[in-house]
DNA sequence: TTGTAAGCGTTATCAA
DNA sequence: TTGATAACGCTTACAA
């Protein structure tokens, strides 16, 4: 491994001055720069990041925190994450905690598994010195993951933080909901019945939100009736489905495409068809919702988007001195895309 | 931060004594070790990571190169490499070298494309001083990854080192090819029409291999005419869908879920239905195989397991001192995931 | 503009 | 069984 006073001896200067070059110092001449970094690249000399690490205090690392690789938001939000950090110069390190891998779905409620978990991945990136720590969501909800007094900066993406101390960066559910409706009105239908998520939800709640402004806007009166909770699986989307169509609405706005695609199994078996007898949204844009025949509108999630933005933030939050970049809870607007389970419909109800 | 000196002070041993405590030398006596050992606990103490790994050689750090994360195949298999890594008391870096995400499917053949980017991901993990690195494709092929005489322990995952080298860990696709025929032919069938993946695809290969011996085994008589040659893409299944209906056969094997979706698509487009009027069956299992109607047999990928054993393999050839572990070619099975997209048919052909 | 030398928190060597 | 002490490769005062 070639150290830094191999390449000061070969360019006959000190260590201290080549360090100076690398890192940028400016009181150096151009003409040693110059005879310097040629012989740097020629080495292809790279740091020992580790002695690098025990001097400085800033290390541009950002410390990833995935709560699992395999939900399906993660890869995409991290990737965002990874891109922008190499734009800006930054490296970043990724600790998986593979929650779901272990408990499946039993540690929603139980802080004290999360915590088993977190604590020691936390005080790893501690001990690697990060400038920064993302928390990276499996799903939205509200998470208690850095107590207030932390003293790294931190920040939570895909959910929202417990504390106030900690910026949050989702999707804007209220307004998902209200556009997804709006299209709806917008096609024509008046009767819009809902296949929401599990009742306490968060998306579900702010999408239900969305969805009452959108119907009062239009001045079209909020029916109890139509809005069904189901648990985010397909076998759900089908039961409910049954409920709602016998209640005579047109169309049917699902809250994932997972419950949609029940919505499909329901009508296939019982002779009708998506954008012709019924019309059908879903949401997220997963690889099914193309598959599905006909293809289903859905509110596409801008993962990718999402991790950027976040990481756009977080070395915002670093390089600016002050803490201009204050604390907040930023949302990110989600797309609809428009295949063809959206029927037109005549405008007298 | 809490160092080893304030430890050894608090205890009044030298700060020797405590780095040889932690780890874990057997010239100390139990007593001191338990007073350190205490010690250490109540106050939380943690060895700086820096300052260890620069005078360390071993730094328990396995450092992944990922093709792209976004790729379906890659999460379950880093999933996998990171649980065993975990099991075993390793630490993993993962750098996501994002090539889809760069350049979409213009790499594949240019290699200083490639080497623009993992060139500077290995020097960097070579930096960290990993004790080993591990490749992880994004979809099978012979990838010139590291150079012959490379100088850390390394391997390729999920696709085959051009270098001799070095140990890949492939999924078994000539038995793969073969296992779905045997179990077609097991149901009757004898007139078995392929959609292939494109054609110098290794994968593609392969798996024809393994479809020809399971024929040959049969005394089936081998017809050209009845492999097809898509692209992977839903797509092209449909279109090649359509030479083998009116070919005649009875069965399809798709090498792919994507293009099993295709003939789908064909099928219902001709009023015709899988599992019924012809048998159908995939490869990858993603999660569209499930959501097709009729559920759609297809040989599953056991990604998890594949990164498991990957990192099995690596940590073993690191610990056993000689070179025990042999560079080979390990291959994974998959593992055929019966739906209904396969009917029994009467033995008289 | 450059060089000297003192650290950073560990581990490793060797003497006690 | 312990403890001095010398590295490790870098950054950073401070001196030249």
């Amino acid at each position: 491994m070639i150290t830094i006073k191999q390449i000061a001896r070969m360019c006959g200067v000190s260590s201290a001055t080549v360090s100076n070059i690398l890192n940028g110092k400016r009181n150096v001449s151009e003409s040693t720069k110059l005879r310097v970094l040629e012989v740097v690249n020629q080495t292809g000399y790279q740091p020992n990041y580790f002695a690098q690490g025990i001097r400085k205090r800033k290390t541009n690392v950002i410390g990833i925190l995935a709560e699992d690789l395999n939900q399906f938001s993660s890869p995409p939000i991290i990737e965002g994450i990874m891109a922008c950090c190499e734009d800006m110069n930054y490296r970043t390190i990724l600790i998986n905690m593979r929650l779901y891998d272990r408990w499946r779905n039993t540690w929603y409620d139980d802080d004290k598994k999360l915590k088993s978990v977190l604590n020691p991945a936390i005080k790893e990136l501690r001990s690697i010195k990060v400038d920064g720590m993302m928390y990276v969501a499996g799903h939205g909800r509200v998470i208690n993951c850095f107590p207030d007094d932390f003293d790294v900066p931190a920040m939570v993406v895909y959910a929202y933080s417990k504390s106030p101390k900690f910026t949050s960066i989702v999707i804007d559910d209220e307004k998902g909901g209200y556009d997804v409706t709006r299209y709806l009105i917008s096609m024509g239908h008046r009767k819009i019945g809902v296949i929401a998520g599990i009742a306490g939800n968060l998306h579900t709640q702010k999408r239900c939100e969305g969805y009452q402004r959108a119907l009062f806007e239009d001045q079209i009166l909020y029916n109890p009736d139509w809005i069904r909770y189901g648990d985010w699986e397909r076998e759900s989307g089908y039961q409910q489905a049954d409920k709602l169509v016998n209640e005579g609405v047109t169309a049917i706005f699902c809250m994932n495409d997972n419950m949609a695609a029940g919505v499909y199994d329901y009508l296939e078996e019982h002779n009708m068809k998506a954008g012709e007898d019924i019309s059908v949204v879903g949401y997220d844009n997963k690889e099914i919702s193309q598959y599905l025949k006909p293809g289903l509108t859905t509110n596409g999630i801008p993962l990718v988007g999402i991790g950027r933005k976040s990481a756009e933030i977080m070395i915002d939050s670093l390089t600016q001195d002050s803490d201009n970049a204050k604390q907040k809870i930023v949302k990110a607007p989600c797309r609809l895309i428009e295949r063809n389970s959206v029927k037109k419909i005549g405008q007298n109800r």
